[in-house]
DNA sequence: CTCTTGCCTTTTGTATACAATATGCCAGAC
DNA sequence: GTCTGGCATATTGTATACAAAAGGCAAGAG
């Protein structure tokens, strides 16, 4: 028997359905608050209104759609006071995925971190913010693969499907950015020392400062838009 | 107007049926590993399958239920494996509900808390284990509430009843039994200090020893029948 | 006797039909 | 002019019908 035999990927529509709904909300062709008329998105999707049923279930289980009874689904918006609490969580569970990595961290993941710190550097020295995004999420996905804690990746996923959803990426403060850039410096070293505790302190603090980031901006109003605010 | 009038709760079938098959789940109705057969859960549950389904949806999406595709679903099972990583991710949760009760407890709180902790020790003292369970979780519970973030009260919720569903809570050691309800009293005291690092520090370590106390549980095959293992 | 292969049954996946609820509009009363 | 009530329409909730896939069994080949 040849190993490389694997089952084919079957997919039903309503997992098909549940994937590209989420791309569609996390970048945002779908704005929070934003109403789902059934039978319009089933036609266009090319399915019945019974599959894609199952999907709003999936995705309101995710967080990122919300149910009303009789009255359809809609977007989740999240309100400044969510989005606090989300951080809160995040900083909790990548501390944890710190601790852990600083545990089973090899050399080969050490010599890896180390490029993408460079491209990060690099990006930041640029001025690029979407590569400096891009890095980020590349480097914040690895120390999650070498924490190796399957359990702990879907819930850091699942919510930071929810925080990208908002779309609040647009823009860094200068000092902001730099800081961030020191930080994961930082963080490479204790990782390297394997210092689990002080990674996840790093860590921890790294989330806070980007909990402060995304909710001064949504003071500002920079993306007030969002946040399903009904003028009254 | 009334500010105690609320909108009354309308359930669909979908969500009362995911609500009863989840208890079913918890409390150990439905074992890990089982089949569950549509129309035969449908015609017991009084509903047709396609609210069925949107309930399976919902309880895989919390990890009770799997699913695979055109082979229905089954009662959802763990490995080893899988508990070590729920156990880790439960224990910074917890660790971060500590932390953020910390910050916000109310002497009244801590009275409810003692009066909860002496109702513990007393059930200790009896060797009541159902008892102890029972406040135990309420202890829990209301330290969640005292931290005052749904979304982290939601994800303990999610692994908690995952956890339980495997029904480990069958026997426990002497020794850990002490040990635990000492763990306890600690933590009251680090709450009643308002010392955030030294409860969350503790709740990592009452974790961490209710995971050990489990998984030895599971590798001595005290409930080897519940975690779906098939003897080839 | 064992393994394969094809058919039949069962079960799941999807679409559609029907029922119930909500939404919007218009007429009429005050 | 505004508010209320009821009807018409649209949309969601549920059940059922149909399609497709899996599982089991028996007959036949080796």
């Amino acid at each position: 028997m040849d190993g490389s035999i694997l089952p084919i990927a079957r997919s039903t529509l309503p997992e098909a359905a549940a994937e590209r709904l989420r791309a569609l909300i996390i970048e945002g062709a779908l704005a929070p608050g934003a109403k789902l008329n059934e039978r319009e998105l089933s036609d266009r999707l090319g399915l019945s209104r019974t599959p894609l049923r199952e999907a709003f279930r999936v995705l309101a289980g995710e967080g990122l759609l919300r149910q009303l009874p009789n009255r359809g689904v809609q977007v989740a918006t999240m309100t400044a006071e969510e989005v606090r609490h989300a951080f809160e969580v995040m900083a909790a569970l990548e501390g944890l995925a710190g601790e852990l990595a600083a545990e089973r961290v090899t050399a080969a993941d050490l010599a890896d971190l180390r490029v993408l710190q460079a491209e990060m550097e690099a990006a930041h020295a640029a001025r690029d913010l979407p590569a400096y995004y891009r890095v980020n999420r590349a480097i914040h996905d690895r120390l999650g693969a070498i924490a190796a804690n399957p359990a702990l990746i879907h819930t850091c996923r699942t919510f930071n499907a929810r925080l990208h959803a908002l779309r609040f990426r647009s823009n860094l403060k200068r000092e902001k950015w730099d800081r961030a850039v020191a930080e994961h410096r930082a963080m490479l070293v204790a990782l390297a020392a394997r210092d689990g505790t002080a990674l996840r302190d790093l860590l921890n603090r790294h989330l806070r400062a980007k909990q402060r980031a995304v909710l001064d901006a949504m003071a500002n109003e920079d993306i007030a838009n969002v946040l399903g605010g009904t003028p009254s």
